[in-house]
DNA sequence: CTCTAATCATTAGAGTTCAAATTATTATAG
DNA sequence: CTATAATAATTTGAACTCTAATGATTAGAG
């Protein structure tokens, strides 16, 4: 039996997964009240202080539009607020509430608690060859347009803040 | 610097690549009306003959509800139509429509183009050392409580359509 | 200075996706 | 036989996601 490994297979497989993590973001939905997207861009938010739609679209490997509509749910839910820029009026910051910075700490691992220990149970390579193996997908895939390193305006936004 | 390789950049990862099969998707959608999810459907069920909605659901790794509206959506522009059986009236088989069958042959690469290409030029070795990461990353997700084997009711179904 | 082009965010519109609740039907226990 | 449980599909409700169009603002060319 020959096994003859097509693009096809890598579908089904990425569907798994993908089923996988948003079967988990549900679950962490019912948990802590944030789906893992939201969870994402808050971590984002609070790792890179006050930045833009834009910024935090690269850095999360999402669309601009996509990052709006989440931020209106992490808004409305009280996580975040927006600041809009004066040197630049087309710029909004988004920025963490007290109450986001607080949950912050208490969001759960975002992928499956099993997943996190499996994970960290492997070697080094182990994970490196994970890792490296999806790198190697996302650019075949022409993931690497998307691929651009953040824009951090931190500078910007701390100045204006202040 | 230590290359400490962490679950969250697993996640990363496979962002930028849902982000690029999403991508993919809308952009197959333009060009031959069917979306990945849609095409998957469509192929599964040229595979499998008449099939039930669960039975899809385990082909394609998505909830039955998800099959439900795909196949809404399939039978709006149609490519099937639904069979309800007379044996089981729970049960509801899918069929290909002539358009269907005919649509099937037309279908482009699911995945990009330059994907298909590149993953082709590899060597069966890193061709299965990509599925096999995907397939271990799957389970270790826990997808595999999801990942039984698809229960297919052909025999039945093909008896009922004679 | 003004018009046009580029940039940033949002909105509009559509598709995907899930869990949970519902409906219909079949199977099983008493 | 009937009541309950299990199964199959759908509906409901909510989130996620994208592209394309829009609105607002800034930058650059003439």
């Amino acid at each position: 039996m020959a096994e003859a490994y097509k693009s096809q297979d890598v579908l089904i497989a990425l569907r798994k997964i993908i089923r996988a993590t948003d079967i988990q973001s549900k679950r962490i939905a019912k948990i802590c009240g944030l789906t893992i997207p939201q969870a994402m861009v808050l971590r984002s938010i609070g790792d890179l202080g006050d930045v833009t739609v834009k910024s935090l679209s690269y850095n999360v490997s999402l669309s601009q539009a996509t990052v709006t509509t989440i931020l209106n749910r992490l808004e409305h839910s009280g996580f975040t607020t927006r600041v809009r820029s004066t040197l630049d009026k087309r710029k909004v910051y988004a920025r963490l509430t007290d109450k986001g910075l607080f949950t912050l700490d208490s969001i759960p691992p975002l992928l499956h608690e099993r997943f996190e220990e499996r994970f960290s149970a492997l070697s080094e390579a182990q994970r490196f060859q994970i890792v490296g193996t999806l790198q190697q997908l996302s650019q075949m895939m022409d993931a690497e347009s998307i691929d651009a390193s953040p824009l951090l305006d931190l500078a910007d936004a701390t100045q204006e803040s202040a």
